[in-house]
DNA sequence: CTCCATGCAAACACTTTGCATCAAG
DNA sequence: CTTGATGCAAAGTGTTTGCATGGAG
């Protein structure tokens, strides 16, 4: 991995991150702090490091993408306010041993080779409700 | 709800249809028997629709958004082939008590008002693995 | 010095909107 | 008749691509 100026930037961002973000809020982040991007390499680098397992993409059926950092042993899942989209991140002990339990049973009777989920939550928050 | 000719068919195609479906498969369908529409009508039905709670959109985090017809009391997840994008559908009781339960949770512990959630698996199937 | 990454411009895919007209009830 | 639905054209939003140039290793 060609670690160049704006990729080490975004990686930094992401690290500063405790919640997923949008590629607005990243845009965002390059102008205030002046860095000078194109749109087109942003969209390249975000790509490549999902590709790469770096960064992981979500999507909360609003037409915008989200991205996370990986971490090694950190399963959660997310409840997101259909208003705000404040997200809050949760993690449940019984359901990550469930799911694996389900995984487990489609791989032998559905015959799917179970790469990924999405398990997430969508209600509104204190403030919108 | 007024029942136009465009709204007939396009619930009708719903009724026929087993698993969720893309924008692009009801045009086709439109096509296909010679109805005539435009694409903005298309969208705004089923808008309109899921509005009213008859459809349910559903996002595989593909840039497509799919739609199936709400049943009550048919609670169901999907597995997507991330190949070849086949759905399976499942339901599985100990999940939806395990919801059940973090629904109710969430409302008490994070405050937050659940209206909905997503519980997708994905991976490949049997012919794209 | 080589190849991957970037900037730029343009295109693409999906979806929405304003407005005049039309048709369901 | 009246109001909500449609067709049309245009624009909006998020994202990708081709190609020449530039910079990391």
């Amino acid at each position: 991995m060609r670690l160049t100026q704006i990729r080490k930037k975004i990686i930094l961002f992401f690290k500063k991150q405790k919640k997923p973000i949008s590629y607005d809020k990243i845009i965002d982040y390059l102008k205030k702090n002046s860095i000078s991007f194109d749109r087109s390499t942003v969209f390249r680098n975000l790509n490549f490091l999902e590709k790469e397992g770096v960064i992981k993409k979500l999507n909360f059926g609003d037409g915008v993408s989200r991205y996370e950092l990986v971490k090694e042993n950190d399963y959660h899942h997310h409840i997101v306010c259909l208003n705000c989209k404040k997200i809050v991140d949760f993690s449940d002990k019984d359901l990550d041993d469930l799911i694996r339990k389900i995984e487990i049973k489609f791989s032998k009777t559905k015959k799917f080779r179970i790469k990924s989920h999405q398990f997430d939550f969508f209600g509104y928050c204190q403030n919108c409700s």
